[in-house]
DNA sequence: TGTACATCAGTGAACGCGCGTTCACTGATGTAC
DNA sequence: TGTACATCAGTGAACGCGCGTTCACTGATGTAC
């Protein structure tokens, strides 16, 4: 999808920043962070090597735009859950879990890129932006359940920390094969099984 | 410490398999699983890097053993917080999520080795065993605190599930630096901010 | 509207590097007799 | 107890490879006049 038309292909391409990223993002998925090579993403892209540099600084500044990406994807991916979902706190505090969670199986490379490896360039600004937002929605959530700010108190932080941790471990689990037990309960009804996993953790 | 005795050190090393797994922990530890190198490994035990080569079949067989290590310490250290805490089923479970927890903070890129890395040989025997030991160990406690076998029912492996996954997700959140917001509560009382967290996901 | 020129976004060759692995070797060890 | 010999666990040099990055270049674009 992001190859080139062979037939008549220009000597400037238009916008080869964000067919960069579209490449590396198939590159991730593909080869995953351990093999991922800007070498491969520019020939995905279906460019030289050397033309990646023209837009991003090194392959740690590539990798780096790609998980202010995902953050923002995952974001979305809340979002879209919430426009669904019934209007109560509740079921809106479940809905971006199971979207936290849905997006980490659609996108599992990009969510360990993001979470998982050291070869983003940590503290990035823009990073850090999309990754704050994400949280917002989470925090926003547990305080319409708990109807209070969660931040100002020691169990509103454990709440929130509580409904991230067992949403994050569920999908890194799940990413990593690790409890197959649940394979069956999970394929018979995914989003029935993440709501009662979910559950678990709504403050009361 | 795994340095070798530099005044008089024998052609053979006795244990160098041991040694070098020492050192591929502390190579590990130090640079992560992405720069993670076979000669950074050698180097570091004192060897030519040609050395590991009778030991280890790749580097892909090293980080696998490695990561089976792994998996043994952390049983060992759930069992370990079992010894000390109060021999409630309540208490002990939460014990075990506490010993979980600790052992990711206290061996970072090795937790990661073993959860969110492709390098290592999925499907790697010994490994599978080692991981289901650790597995053993929280459904022992899950069926002391509901009095069956978890496994048995969709409630009981969400039981278990959601106790792994927010352990799981603690874990990983606090090693990535995500949950920043709750430094100051864990400095203060670790061990206690730990168990508060857990006994979220205690089954009813 | 045309033209000169600066700027930009590509190319392709080349670089140096560190990697994992292989190989012929050698020193040390253990065992059969 | 001694000796011959097989086996084992190291060494160090060499390999080929793919990587990220740099460089001089060239083709395309946009703009000033």
């Amino acid at each position: 999808m992001t190859k080139p038309n062979e037939e008549k292909r220009p000597y400037h391409h238009g916008d080869l920043r964000a067919a960069l990223l579209s490449a590396a993002e198939e590159e991730l998925a593909e080869k995953g962070v351990e093999a991922f090579t800007l070498r491969g993403v520019a020939k995905r892209a279906g460019v030289s090597h050397a033309a990646p540099a023209h837009h991003f600084r090194n392959v740690e500044a590539m990798l780096t735009a790609l998980a202010a990406i995902g953050f923002r994807r995952l974001t979305a991916a809340m979002r879209a859950r919430h426009a669904e979902a019934a209007k109560t706190p509740r079921d809106q505090f479940i809905a971006s879990g199971v979207g936290y969670v849905d997006f980490a199986l659609a996108n599992p490379a990009l969510f360990r890129l993001m979470f998982s490896s050291q070869r983003p360039e940590h503290g990035n600004a823009d990073m850090a932006d999309a990754g704050a937002e994400a949280f917002e929605v989470l925090v926003d959530d547990v305080a319409a359940v708990r109807g209070d700010d969660p931040m100002a108190s020691r169990d509103g932080r454990f709440d929130v920390t509580a409904a991230w941790s067992l949403a994050h471990g569920l999908a890194n689990l799940l990413i990593a094969n690790g409890p197959g037990f649940i394979a069956a309960d999970l394929a018979r009804d995914r989003d029935g099984s993440l709501r009662d996993l979910i559950e678990r953790v709504t403050p009361r």
